[in-house]
DNA sequence: CCGGCTTTGTGAAAACATGCACGAGCGCCC
DNA sequence: GGGCGCTCGTGCATGTTTTCACAAAGCCGG
């Protein structure tokens, strides 16, 4: 009576490896492999084979027991699982430096989400060409959105303006976004959030760079054998 | 007898919140504020302030109860933390659009990560400018690296060099990487490494916007008041 | 200087994620 | 067509992260 609906919910740290072996398993496909082990799989994602099996179980039992997963297969439900059957055309806002960079950027379009609309507020780029694509004003937003069928934003402007173009964005029926500015955007429930900030990146890196030194610092100290 | 060094190891998914605090903390800070309470930089964070006290306590007792915490000590407290009491130079391998953007973006000298050196193996970009640093052949990485005692290696190459640029990387002495390109790359023990996807991202969002599209469909042929 | 108000710091419980180990199923070879 | 070897699927133990809830501690006003 109810198809895959009632499919059970996948855990959020699985929905995130799923897109690597997506990756992974398409790349294999075309370079004519056809069939994988957990264990294959686990080694090109730098993971354990226990942990791919269980994650690739929530999409079903598309496994043979003594042979491995079918690739081909296994890329087309996992494509199917992240609703990847057909394009998600996305709208970036802020066409600066990195607004510009995404948008010439070949990795959006390419994997199924087109740049459907750039804009700014900015009026001097308002009208020019980015990536192929006309900039518009801000304020069209909602008209650009909802003329694409738009369900994706990427934020890709100051952080001071996050916030406020998150809200525009919202308001003109976007449900999920993918932010690039350096703040922490509020949004209300059933809204989906991502975030990819550098510094946050490097300063992670810098965490772990800094507590080597002081491990090495100590060692230098230690007894020897100590351990 | 051993200072701070003995500090008690800070869970990961702590350390990748410090920065984001250190972020709120700082302009907090700027725009006059002396004083915070945990409640208040949860809503900032857009987190609940248990997870922020208990973050903050991995760090020392550093707030005063009935009070908060002192907004330019916590600042300092954070910085030391992470390891930003001094710069750490990058280096960024590749000097295509990506690696162009990122060089050419402030966020990255200005928050204590200047570019100590841009390397790719195309000739013709080798001795091009970019962001005001000069390419440098791929080979000549080792020399770069060791002579700005760089220890982060940004990686923003297509996928299939990855591997062979990070190998690079390691054995130029470098014990973090940034890796943009959208591969899992291989590093010995010891080495850290952090990456950045956006067709990663881009999929995970996908996947809920997919989600949220068929519990609408579902609900339109659900009993009414079932819910 | 005491009592009430606020907010921290932290044990303990709950939720979540990972890793182990093994039974079950499948293909292949003899 | 039976046995052997391989690999999946998964229950269970372990480890990590989040959340709850409350005693302890500091400030302020009377």
């Amino acid at each position: 009576m109810d198809g895959q609906r009632t499919r059970r919910r996948i855990p959020e740290a699985t929905v995130a490896r799923l897109p690597v072996y997506l990756r992974i398993l398409s790349e294999q496909f075309d370079d004519g492999v056809t069939n994988m082990s957990s264990e294959q799989l686990a080694d090109f994602a730098g993971l354990n084979a226990a942990k791919v099996r269980k994650d690739l179980s929530y999409l079903g039992s598309y496994g043979t027991r003594g042979v491995g997963y079918e690739v081909e297969y296994l890329v087309y439900q996992i494509r199917r699982e992240l609703g990847l059957t057909h394009d998600w055309p996305v709208v970036i806002v802020g066409a600066g430096n990195l607004g510009q960079a995404l948008a010439g950027y070949g990795g959006f379009g390419d994997r199924g989400f087109p740049v459907g609309g750039i804009v700014d507020v900015d009026e001097s780029k308002v009208g020019s060409l980015v990536g192929g694509v006309r900039v518009r004003h801000l304020d069209e937003v909602a008209q650009v959105v909802q003329s694409r069928g738009i369900s994706i934003g990427v934020i890709a402007t100051p952080g001071a303006a996050a916030q406020e173009v998150a809200d525009a964005l919202v308001a003109a029926g976007v449900t999920s976004l993918l932010n690039f500015a350096p703040t922490v955007i509020n949004v209300p429930h059933g809204i989906s959030v991502r975030k990819v900030d550098l510094a946050v990146e490097l300063q992670i890196l810098s965490y772990y760079e800094q507590r080597r030194a002081s491990a090495k610092a100590a060692t230098l100290h230690a007894v020897p054998g100590a351990r």
